[in-house]
DNA sequence: GTGAGGCAACCAACTGGTTGGTAGCCCGAC
DNA sequence: GTCGGGCTACCAACCAGTTGGTTGCCTCAC
């Protein structure tokens, strides 16, 4: 039982929970204490501050974040789709980033801690151009911008309609085309 | 002086800047009383509860948010670009949105309200596939949607990068180029 | 083997400041 | 003089963060 590992997952998992569902304002720390099965005072000696707590539950997803799906230069349609899928399975994620955008970090890189996170993708991108699968007249950078906009069309930060589980998987299929069609014809060159 | 119009006008501004930068959970109502130059009894007078004054700070920007710009079936990568520079105009539309999604609607429209507002507009997209400028093989709500989304790639709400006005003019008309491109190239027919 | 000592894990109760909301009163115009 | 606009002072509930102490596990002398 007496396991400060476990207990450590647990509040890092409530604390999950609790973050995405109401953000860092709206989060209640003893909430996310009782649902962890622990307490306050073990949750400050861990992570000292409730912002701290919301920056290690943030860096626990921080890869599902930003590599929430493998990127292909040469199968961008596919990548956009994988976007869809995985922001339907974890919306959470995607309510996390949100709220960081929100209460943190208003404009510019949503991880803005000096190194260049997107880099290595926007590479890709270009590495994708050189190589004649993706137009060589845009910048790379707006390309994966654009194709990450695309696939965040229906996410749960969504302005005009969020995806949920319980629609028709005909919708998403209908959705999944929509986009890969989109994808293919926005960026993507003939060959 | 004495002007209750004017005073409920200054509270619904103050509450609007509030809202916009904190969300309903981290709004303090003595900041929108003091910012408005008023206070709270008179706030809770016109407006109920905080939520109520959220309510009211929505319906007054609701056009603004769901018709940032006009809508022309005949062009919607201008469309497109038109709403890229609102929402760089006028972030606070697009938080406000953004939080309402967020804290009180996380799957579904965001106006669920019984009303479909996006009715008039999903058929201007059809009425733009009759008329041959949008590809008839797309669902017309997903047209609108996927325009929608790439419009927010770069909007105080995206993931990746939340576009600002300190950024120099060139960047925005890459931006804006690709942009349109893209629109142009997703759904609309050759014509 | 065992039991005393040490220590990390654990926790209920408390604290001081904050917050949404309200009651009662004042003031100026007509 | 009264009525609508205006406002201060107040309150109960709440909330992040702390305290002081308990409990169970490991270890090592004997």
């Amino acid at each position: 039982m007496r396991d400060a590992g476990a207990t450590r997952r647990r509040l890092l998992e409530a604390a999950t929970a609790e973050f995405a569902a109401h953000g860092i304002a709206g989060a209640r720390v003893d909430r996310i204490a009782a649902a962890a099965r622990s307490n306050k005072a073990q949750m400050y000696g861990f992570f000292g501050s409730k912002d701290g707590l919301f920056d290690a539950v943030l860096a626990e997803h921080f890869e599902l974040i930003v590599d929430a799906a493998p990127l292909d230069g040469a199968d961008l349609p596919g990548y956009a789709v994988a976007l869809y899928d995985a922001y339907l399975a974890h919306p959470e994620v995607v309510r996390l980033a949100t709220w960081s955008r929100l209460e943190r970090h208003p404009v510019g890189d949503l991880f803005a801690d000096g190194v260049d996170h997107g880099a290595p993708k926007v590479a890709v991108v270009a590495a994708a151009q050189r190589d004649g699968h993706v137009d060589p007249a845009l910048d790379p950078g707006d390309v994966l911008s654009l194709v990450v906009g695309m696939a965040t069309t229906w996410s749960p930060a969504s302005i005009l309609l969020a995806a949920g589980p319980d629609e028709a998987a005909a919708v998403h299929d209908r959705r999944r085309e929509a986009l890969a069609a989109a994808v293919r014809r926005a960026v993507t060159t003939g060959s």
